[in-house]
Parts: structure tokens; C-alpha cells; sequence
DNA sequence: CTTCCACAGGAAGGTCTGGCGG
DNA sequence: CCGCCAGACCTTCCTGTGGAAG
């Protein structure tokens, strides 16, 4: 009872303190689509132009619009495909991230997916996938409304499972009669140049691209949404810090407006009512470690045993660690924790997982007569790597006494 | 110039799990 | 129940290669 008590009374004053300070949250994040979209104008009217023809029921051109990750690629297409949903029944807009695990990662759950939003619904696995594609044909036979299919981060689609799947979205027009057209959004600007050169020209009858914002842009949009995000107006040297940082990660809106939100969370953790530019510092930490320390936590065993040995080699102060002195620790580490050895193929893509990640740094160089290979370097720095070395420990992958003695480099 | 290291990384296939429809 | 399917995860086998050493 007591006990209850007191859970209660820090849960209201939890709510109290967060009334204080955020008004909405969720304005800080990329669920929220703004109306005002600041220095994405010309953008957007392009995009508008560009589908505009589909509320008179006529095929759109496919664009193809790349920049790097938080210059408001997504945030301008959704916005213009509500727009354009509100005014008129005749486009149905099918937004996918293929990034998504489990979801649109592979052909047979994109198409199922695709299918399920059209209002069919297809079972997560057991089916061929041509019955899927069948499926999803005579929805779209049926329902004859333009189809505008937005696939964001469609590199990691094609990086994963090929152009071939493009080929045959870009070829339904053709076969069905239907009108699908398809906005490709990516921010790896050479990706079409691996693609099959019919679904390149067909995928970029348009093309647009949006530049990295610079600080002062990124201060026009923090200001916008802490005006709608919080409940108090918030000091501009915060603005500024967050856009700043942000401003020097490639002007990444996203880690500008992350910032401003944990900045905002650890205000509002440790009760006090002001942000400070020290709290958006706290939170430059916060949101890197947050980071890394979940994507480590949720690797399986076997990339954690790679990753610890990878820790184990520059905590023994090797300088060049490459992929052969990882396999060798990497077999010590399983033998000693009864874990199955893989192959150093198996390993040497674990590696480039890890890499991908952004773990670990990964660089195949050539060193001439001794061969050529992957030099690795950690990303993690002190207060991560310690994080990251106690979730291994309880993984019992790493111990705190040197068993090995490893061959300088 | 050629040689050759220590891998990279592609291709194909095996094994297992979870789930389908009949 | 069966036979089949996709997908995760892994192995086996393989060809390719940048550049220092000779």
C-alpha cells in the first residue's frame, strides 16, 4: 500500500513536469508530417506538379528524388501525398519504408504488404510469392484508382534484393492497364548507377534533389516546432547549439530536432523547467550511446562474440587490426565460451554488418606483397565502449582478464 | 615488369523454423 | 496429417584484386 502510494505520487509528478515542459512531443519526431515545411518550397511545388495529373485520373511520371538523411525528403513526399489524398478520392498513396525488418525487406513482405494496404489481407509467410503478386494484380484490377507507390530508402530495397522487383512494379502498367506510378526516395546518390539501365531511365522520368540544410535553415525549422513542441518558448542558444551540431553532421534535420528532444527529456527527467546549450551537449552523448548500446544489445550472439573480439584487439593496443586477427581471437573466444566456431566467410560478413552499423569502421585496403583485407577501427568512444564492454561481460564474451596474447601487427 | 599475399565477396546450396493450403 | 514455401543463417567453393616486394 505504501509502496503504491508512493509509485503514485511519482508518476503525477512525473506528468505534472511533463506538461511543464513539452506541449507535444511528438512534433519532435518523424511521425509528425508540419504543415509548414521551412526552405522545402520550391521542393514541394516540384513534387505537387509532378502528381498533380492523378486527380484527373492520368498517370504521373515516376520521380526519383535523392539527399542525405534528414535534408525533409520523406517529410515533403508525405506532406504533398496528404494534400493530395485530402482533395481527391481517385489517388490511393501507398507509403513504404524498406528499411522496415519484417515488413518491406524482401520481395515476397513488400508486395504483401502493398497488397494488405490495398485491403487484402496475406499471410506473413506459407504462400508463394507469385500467388502474392497474383493477389496483389487483381486488387489493382479491381480497384482502377491511380496508385502512387512512395518507396523510401529504396536502395536498402535494391541493395537487398535486386532491381528485379522494380522491373516488374514499373511493368504492371504495361500488363494491367493499370496507372502505378512510383516515387523512389534515397539518400545514396549513386544508386542508379547499378541499376538495370530500363528501371533507371523508367524510375527517373523525374528526378529531384534536395540539398543538406546549412545551420540557419536548421534553426528556422527547430524554431518552428519548439514553438508547437513545448510549452515555453526555448532559449535561442539552445536553437542555435542544436542546429549547429546538427549543421556539421551533413545538416541532418533529424539529429537537429533528436537533439532538441532529449535535450528536452533529460530536463524534464531531472525536473528542472529550463533547457540549456549543456543539456543539448548531454544529449549529443545520449543520443549516440542510446544508439549504439541498443543496436549491440539486439545483434545476436555470434556478432557479439565478433565485437568482442574486435575490443579485445584494441584494448591489447594492436594498430592495424585486420580480418584474419579478429578470426583467430574470435576462435579463442568461442572455445573458451563452448560457442559454435563459423567460418571466417560467415565472419568476414559479420564484419561488414557490424560496418554497416556503424560500430565499427571497416576499409578493405591492399597492403601489396601482404595481401589485401579489411582494416578495422572502433567507433565507439570512452563512454560508449565501457557500455558496450559491460553488456558483453553479462554476455560472458568478454572477461576482464587478458587470456591472449596476440601477435603485434 | 611479374608475383603473390590475405583476404574480399559472389554464387550456390544446405538446414532449420514457422506457416500456408488442402 | 502432408508437401510446399519464404527466410534466417550458415557452409563450401570459388574467382578477383591492389600494390609492395622481388
Amino acid at each position: 500500500m505504501k509502496d503504491q502510494q508512493t509509485l503514485k505520487e511519482i508518476f503525477s509528478g512525473y506528468v505534472r513536469e511533463e506538461a511543464k515542459i513539452f506541449k507535444n512531443k511528438d512534433i519532435l519526431t518523424e511521425k509528425h508530417i508540419p504543415e509548414k515545411i521551412p526552405h522545402r518550397q520550391e521542393q514541394i511545388n516540384q513534387i505537387g506538379k509532378i502528381l498533380a495529373p492523378s486527380i484527373n485520373g492520368e498517370k504521373v511520371s515516376n520521380v526519383f528524388i535523392y539527399g542525405s538523411t534528414g535534408t525533409g525528403k520523406s517529410v515533403c513526399v508525405r506532406h504533398v501525398a496528404n494534400e493530395l489524398e485530402n482533395i481527391t478520392k481517385n489517388v490511393k498513396i501507398l507509403y513504404l519504408n524498406c528499411k522496415m525488418k519484417r515488413v518491406s525487406d524482401t520481395e515476397y513482405r513488400l508486395v504483401a504488404e502493398l497488397t494488405r494496404m490495398l485491403g487484402k489481407e496475406i499471410p506473413s509467410t506459407g504462400l508463394p510469392t507469385e500467388e502474392v503478386y497474383k493477389a496483389f494484380y487483381n486488387i489493382i484490377n479491381q480497384n482502377k484508382t491511380n496508385i502512387i507507390l512512395v518507396l523510401d530508402e529504396i536502395d536498402a530495397l535494391v541493395k537487398k534484393i535486386g532491381d528485379d522487383i522494380l522491373y516488374t512494379l514499373t511493368r504492371i502498367n504495361q500488363e494491367l492497364e493499370a496507372k502505378l506510378s512510383i516515387v523512389g526516395i534515397s539518400n545514396d546518390i549513386s544508386f542508379t548507377d547499378n541499376l538495370d539501365p530500363r528501371v533507371k531511365s523508367s524510375l527517373s522520368e523525374e528526378e529531384i534533389v534536395f540539398q543538406p540544410y546549412d545551420a540557419k535553415q536548421l534553426q528556422d525549422i527547430l524554431t518552428e516546432r519548439a514553438n508547437l513542441a513545448f510549452s515555453e518558448p526555448i532559449d535561442n542558444p539552445v536553437i542555435q547549439k542544436c542546429a549547429a551540431l546538427a549543421a556539421q553532421e551533413h545538416g541532418d534535420a533529424r539529429r537537429a530536432l533528436d537533439l532538441l528532444r532529449i535535450a528536452g527529456e533529460l530536463v524534464e527527467r531531472d525536473g528542472h523547467k529550463k533547457i540549456t546549450t549543456d543539456h543539448v551537449d548531454k544529449a549529443e552523448d545520449k543520443l549516440d550511446l542510446d544508439r549504439i548500446v541498443e543496436v549491440v544489445k539486439y545483434q545476436p550472439k555470434q556478432s557479439q562474440a565478433v565485437l568482442a573480439s574486435i575490443i579485445r584487439l584494441v584494448e591489447s593496443d594492436n594498430k592495424n587490426i585486420q580480418t584474419g586477427d579478429i578470426f583467430s581471437v574470435y576462435e579463442r573466444i568461442c572455445a573458451s565460451r563452448g560457442l559454435k566456431i563459423l567460418t571466417q566467410r560467415r565472419v568476414s560478413d559479420l564484419v561488414a554488418e557490424l560496418d554497416m552499423l556503424g560500430v565499427i569502421n571497416a576499409r578493405v585496403i591492399s597492403k601489396g606483397r601482404y595481401g589485401r583485407t579489411r582494416e578495422i577501427r572502433l567507433l565507439l568512444n570512452k563512454q560508449v565502449l565501457e557500455k558496450v564492454k559491460r553488456l558483453l561481460k553479462e554476455n560472458y564474451l568478454l572477461t576482464d582478464k587478458l587470456f591472449l596474447d596476440v601477435k603485434g601487427g
